[in-house]
DNA sequence: GGTTTCCTCGACATATGTGTCGATAAACCA
DNA sequence: TGGTTTATCGACACATATGTCGAGGAAACC
């Protein structure tokens, strides 16, 4: 999620990267300015310059670390063990709660950043189409036709961004309770209740205690 | 979509909100900015501040705009005739194909600008609250349940924002073609032929000749 | 203890943005 | 024709951003 390893103090260069990750994800790219990053690390603003070429590698260093992070964890989650659909979506779903399996607001911020610089937006249609058919092949391997699981596949993708782009605030545990409702519009038919199980005992380890919606 | 009334020379104020569309629509709020947009203009920077009293009060102009525009055209299509729920899904399309319905292009630069607008973000939450509330009761009039009409009206709403946000580039036709299993996704069920035909029928008027996939 | 490496800083040069004010000019109408 | 309204403009004051340079301080390395 930050730049940071565990432990030890972060290095000046780690502080720059998450410093610029907050202004990124809170706000855009236009808000990942030298100054008041400076002013926010309580350091001088020209000491970035002995980090960083200039503003550009910043951004650069961001870019990469979306890279290695999002799509790939993605796509393994697809190729999950899973007895039948359901299941497999449910293993997809792990990805949209585990931010150490996918950064949802770093998604959402690279795809506003992309609308305005080609490099970039280059950079993402790649990513979209290795996920759009990691997904696609998902639902194949499960006796849809290409084009049925082109469909259901996009509608995933399409609806996980317009989830994260509304900012819907919902608590952990309504979220989840809803998931078994996407399952059945995502594959056309109700989960078993096995599956549901299998996949609130998995999260619900996490939480606290479930609460009524 | 833009803000000149048909035929009629465009006021200098027009040009300044145009210009001012352009800019929020291609790249984001933070684009709207007096002095490139003069440039574009071909006018002076400060002559701006005759027609508005700052660039606040530009950027109010535009949130107005939205305002009037796209929930009310949204909601208006939920209450359309509809014999059946293919029927009433495929009236809500209209507003994805038809940009004096909902301009889709606006919509996403507003969520992206409400983001780090705490104001606009409560306007734009009572109009997501107005979205989704004719959305799932026009699901329950076709009976749905109201748990399942909200997930369903969510589901089309998180992707039609998707859509717009992953900046699809597909051509017309192959959008129309692909609406039928979109529909089949939300409803649960294939939409009969005659509804589906209505549907062409109604925008394929618009397009030169269809051609396959 | 001396040198090197790592890191920070202030001054400077330059660019781009906002908003005010008073001069000016054309267009409108009485 | 002469005055008011409408609209544009340049000069000014100010704020905020980027990036370079050379002067150092502090810790580590030998």
């Amino acid at each position: 999620m930050s730049f940071q390893d565990q432990s030890r103090p972060p290095t000046s260069e780690e502080a720059w990267l998450t410093a610029a990750y907050d202004e990124l994800t809170h706000i855009g790219v236009e808000a990942v300015k030298i100054m008041p990053l400076a002013k926010k690390l309580g350091v001088s603003r020209t000491s970035f310059y002995w980090h960083f070429k200039d503003r550009e590698a910043l951004l650069e260093a961001m870019i990469r670390h979306w890279e290695d992070k999002n799509t790939g964890n993605l796509v393994a989650r697809t190729e999950a063990y899973a007895a039948n659909i359901a299941e497999a979506i449910f293993n997809l779903f792990d990805c949209w709660l585990d931010s150490d399996l996918f950064d949802s607001a770093l998604d959402l911020a690279i795809r506003n950043w992309a609308r305005n610089d080609a490099a970039l937006q280059v950079r993402l249609d790649q990513a979209d189409a290795r996920r759009e058919a990691a997904m696609a092949s998902m639902l194949e391997r499960f006796g849809y036709s290409k084009d049925t699981a082109l469909v259901r596949a996009r509608t995933m993708i399409y609806t996980q961004i317009g989830y994260i782009s509304m900012q819907v605030r919902q608590s952990e545990d309504r979220r989840l309770a809803r998931m078994p409702d996407y399952v059945e519009v995502f594959t056309g038919k109700p989960p078993a209740q096995a599956d549901i199980d299998r996949f609130m005992a998995r999260h619900r380890s996490q939480v606290s205690v479930a609460t009524a919606e």
